[in-house]
DNA sequence: ATTGACTCTATAGTTAGCTTTAGAGTTTAT
DNA sequence: ATAAACTCTAAAGCTAACTATAGAGTCAAT
């Protein structure tokens, strides 16, 4: 089964749930290509700028800015060791960069199971009362 | 050893990295508040303030908007049951979301390692050479 | 063949999250 | 006691990331 490779600006919207005024904005940004355009001048995208687009939607929810996106995106391997050097050096960066927003994400997701456990008559309830005096609480141990 | 409990504003700014006037924007935003005030106008701040201040930072560096962060520091359990329910409910919604943005972090960071791995020789360099053929090859497992 | 949905470019407007500026008073170190 | 450093309010300005508007052309279905 061969998958779509020719997307109108409005299908891309519709599949990634974003609008066509911000795919265009995309474009312009230089996160996305269009591979294609008709006579017409409507833009045609392939299914790797459609992939391209999944990723900005996740890079976004995490936190990264349309900048940051980009570099990430442009991020690729070539064969010689200068550029090598480059990418080794990018990846260390970001991935010590991702792992903190990662133990952040899950010492604030900790706190709010404390909080949950603790509705209702949980044993803490009479202890611990905010997401604060949660994590100030688990970082003592 | 007593940890101090009066802080001027520039004195949190410098703890916290953030400036003057952000703090200042913080506080019209309501995630903060001064404990005091003194003669002149000047604004005091507690201990507990300035915990809040370093939870928005780190909230803010996972993605969340300033809005979200202060549903996030005004949720306290609170001696009914009404209430409760709420929390319940608003903690089990954040933890799920928190959850969705642990994944794609980790998605993400697992990509970066390919590529730094593939760096400079690794065995995977000739087939991947890109975050997304990387994200997509995972996908496939 | 025409009409309704879609797309184009260009430009202006919006929102969040600050930063800057201006002018005036306050604190602190010498 | 005075000067440097700090703080105040109020208002304007700025950047990122879109969103909306206008006017014109295009495509797809009846």
């Amino acid at each position: 089964m061969k998958t779509k490779n020719r997307y109108k600006i409005g299908e891309l919207a519709k599949l990634t749930g974003m609008t066509v005024e911000a795919i265009r904005f995309y474009e312009s940004k230089n996160l996305i290509q269009a591979s294609d355009r008709l006579p017409s001048g409507y833009r045609i995208f392939n299914a790797h700028e459609l992939d391209k687009l999944w990723f900005v939607r996740r890079a976004k929810a995490v936190g990264f800015s349309l900048d940051e996106i980009s570099e990430l995106l442009e991020l690729r391997l070539h064969p010689n060791d200068h550029s090598c050097q480059e990418v080794k050096q990018v990846t260390a960066d970001k991935m010590a960069q991702i792992q903190e927003k990662i133990d952040e994400l899950q010492s604030i997701h900790s706190s709010l199971n404390t909080l949950h456990q603790a509705c209702c008559g949980g044993p803490e309830s009479a202890e611990h009362c905010t997401i604060l005096q949660i994590l100030n609480s688990e970082a003592k141990l």
